[in-house]
DNA sequence: TGAATTATGGTCAATCATTGACCAAAGGTC
DNA sequence: GACCTTTGGTCAATGATTGACCATAATTCA
């Protein structure tokens, strides 16, 4: 049916448009600043369409939110598909996370506030979920890797991934806090990834030790 | 206002993708064998919006026909740029006229049998109007050619220009019909361009004679 | 500090845009 | 010539959108 599928096709466009115009907006001002009257405008709809849409002003706050998680994910993915030890693809994955902020501050500025005041947007269930799963995926990544890494045995069998894993994302988030929105903006790419890189590796050789000596003990 | 241009836009957008729709299916039927109908789900429409568009099935042929013209004469229209002899630009404007033609056939047997048969198609006399003076805008080309020979010497004072504008006219479509659906593609062009150089050059003479035998008469 | 005013998220009756069943007429078949 | 099929064109019903309106929150002022 021809028709139905144009009618869904446009529903989509307009959806899409929306979200395009709302997130132009929410990148300018703060949330509470931008209006649902000026989202509109800037779609060119009427406020009744835009809530044809969507449910609220949170909701289509979340929805960006969401595909920016989305497209953090698809974009450090990549990171996988080269063979090469789990250390080296730790600071490709990390080089790639920090690529994807350096280019878009603002996304990195939008998600991390999110992540501070989950309880404050006033998400439905659903969309509060689809987001903590989004952002749970990319963290996973680095889980994957630390598995891989001890898989090949460059990491001790006895590794505790997850808390590996939340570690190396703290440190990683922290890091990119500290220095994305200060600094001087030309050194700025390469103080956050030579910092990064020697923290991972230290975590890395870290891992490498404390396996040295625990066999030290027992001899 | 951002909704009402919006508006303007998709009326426009879908006009113009019923026209197109349209024109595939007249091109690759008869008029008669193509229906409203298929018009319809091809533009993924319902009748009764193709209707909301245009005022009858030959409103959208008669359509697709003015932009045919429209677009010959746009094209036509670059043979009147360079600076030179208009004998040279009359052989440059039917190069350009056969070349949009061996390109799109199709279009040349469109526009020509709804000049065999303009009174047969039942268009409103408003479209039919603009057919006509669209096709003549082309025509007019010719004659502002053969204005500028008379008015740079290289043609005689008293020449007739509409009757030759006419001649030429008449010359090239009917040279153009002769070949162009017949004999063998591969040297389609070339037939057709050098018969058109070689009678638009006796033309050309015959004027130039014609005048020469005159003033030999009056000594 | 409370009243008055302004701003804005969200709603919904009115309006606009589209759909496809229907009809009349033309063409085809038996 | 009766009957059937096809199709151009129409329009009541339905879907999509608009923007005035309302309730509430925030701001201003005396």
């Amino acid at each position: 049916m021809g028709i139905e599928e144009r009618r869904e096709r446009e529903r989509s466009a307009r959806k899409l448009n929306i979200v395009r115009a709302a997130r132009k907006l929410f990148y300018e001002k703060e949330f509470k600043d931008v209006t649902v009257a000026h989202i509109a405008k800037k779609a060119e709809l009427s406020k009744g369409a835009v809530y044809l849409y969507f449910k609220s002003k949170e909701e289509i706050y979340g929805q960006i939110l969401l595909s920016e998680l989305d497209k953090t994910y698809n974009v450090a993915l990549s990171s996988l598909r080269n063979e090469q030890s789990a250390q080296k693809m730790l600071i490709a994955f990390a080089e790639i996370y920090i690529d994807t902020f350096l280019k878009d501050r603002e996304s990195f500025r939008k998600i991390m506030t999110f992540m501070l005041q989950t309880d404050h947007l006033n998400l439905s269930e659903n969309l509060n979920q689809s987001l903590i799963k989004s952002a749970n995926k990319t963290m996973d990544i680095v889980g994957t890797i630390l598995q891989r890494g001890v898989e090949e045995r460059e990491f001790p069998p006895n590794l505790d991934i997850w808390q590996s894993r939340n570690i190396i994302w703290g440190m990683l988030n922290g890091i990119i806090s500290l220095y994305l929105f200060s600094g001087k903006e030309v050194s700025r790419e390469k103080v956050i990834k030579s910092m990064i890189r020697a923290g991972l590796n230290h975590l890395v050789e870290g891992t490498k030790t404390s396996t040295k000596q625990k066999k030290a003990i027992c001899a």
